[in-house]
DNA sequence: TAGATTGTTAATCGATTAACAATC
DNA sequence: TAGATTGTTAATCGATTAACAATC
């Protein structure tokens, strides 16, 4: 008996979840409800009560959830209760920025590596870390069992660096670059591009 | 008679069609069809007839959509075949970065207005623009009639903002930082943060 | 206990897909 | 003309909501 899958609907919104009780953890709030959270985020309590049935039974009648079981229990269900070593291939102003960045660490992910085709680059350093070639990916993706990167590289050339990922065995990218991919079977691509929210907002000015 | 409003998540996929346009207008490409289009971004066909169905009749039967034409249509109808002044406000590394791509302007928007807290940063400037205190906010965004605020603030910050932004006639803001924004009537919210992709990614791993 | 809130069911609502006449 | 593709209708599929028994 297979189980049904989950909509991925539904485990898009799990991050919201565990975002907003992260939150409340740290602000030191023990005791949530469906209702208290679908205020905080703009979702309807009867929702978010149906997503998290998918997973199990989290909350108690009368009571609601207890913030810090149900945080521990999405990062469970997420994946994100250990931490995800990532390859940042592209160092521009985007790059950089991504490389400094320091809300990774504490949500489950690690960039380990960086990644340029520009001469210029390869050697430099930030922080710990040096930029190397691409002629180095296959190697320290491998040796690091790195299955997420984050392509940060134009749009002329995102295509063929995804390739490449997909080439030495990484599963899921997320692209800056303002492009469609496509991702390959049992692999997953995930797209984050500003102007496309801007875009989307400006409809409605 | 009222018409119905378009279905946001059609209004959200328009981004994603005028994006695949231009790149095909920037190759030289003078026709598509539903078919190609769906197949470079992993839609259905029908489901791109639809939506474009919500606003006219742009393509000929037989031959597709030439290009040019539907890429202007959705310009004109996403109201980017205008420049939107956009303020941005949180100038630390991702602010900065924001500040210097140059992925804007030829897509309908151009920041005109750099804001930061730090009174350290406030007189700097990043290419022709200065970095400016909050207090300048008001003056500027009724100045210049700015709509559009992008915030790049840590998270502890990011409501406080956004509420100013709010009250001096912002209506639309695209949230860089790690938490749920509430818009209030009339007002828009887009949030973009890259660990709940991320995350979202993670799941399937 | 009385009040509150869960997890779940069934009903509703909305989005996607399949199919096809129209026609370039 | 023959082949291709649109725009649209109706059917299907899936997601959201409302309601409520269970129970803390």
């Amino acid at each position: 008996m297979p189980t049904k899958p989950i909509p991925d609907i539904v485990v898009g919104r799990l991050p919201v979840y565990l975002r907003a009780l992260s939150f409340l953890a740290a602000e030191g709030v023990q005791t949530t409800s469906s209702q208290d959270l679908g205020k905080r985020l703009g979702i309807s309590a009867a929702q978010i009560r149906k997503d998290l049935s998918h997973f199990g039974e989290f909350g108690k009648q009368g009571t609601g959830y207890n913030v810090n079981f149900l945080r521990e229990q999405i990062r469970r269900i997420l994946k994100v209760d250990r931490e995800w070593s990532i390859a940042l291939i592209g160092i521009g102003d985007l790059g950089r920025a991504l490389a400094h960045y320091g809300g990774f660490v504490d949500r489950g992910f690690r960039i380990v590596a960086l990644f340029d085709v520009d001469p210029a680059k390869i050697g430099q350093r930030i922080g710990e870390l040096e930029i190397m070639g691409m002629d180095k990916l296959a190697e320290v993706v491998r040796g690091r069992s790195i299955q997420v990167a984050m392509i940060a590289v134009p749009a002329a050339q995102a295509h063929q660096v995804a390739e490449q990922c997909f080439s030495v065995g990484i599963k899921s990218i997320l692209n800056y670059a303002p492009i469609t991919l496509q991702a390959p079977e049992g692999a997953l691509v995930q797209h984050t591009d500003p102007v496309t929210h801007l875009q989307r907002m400006t409809y409605y000015l």
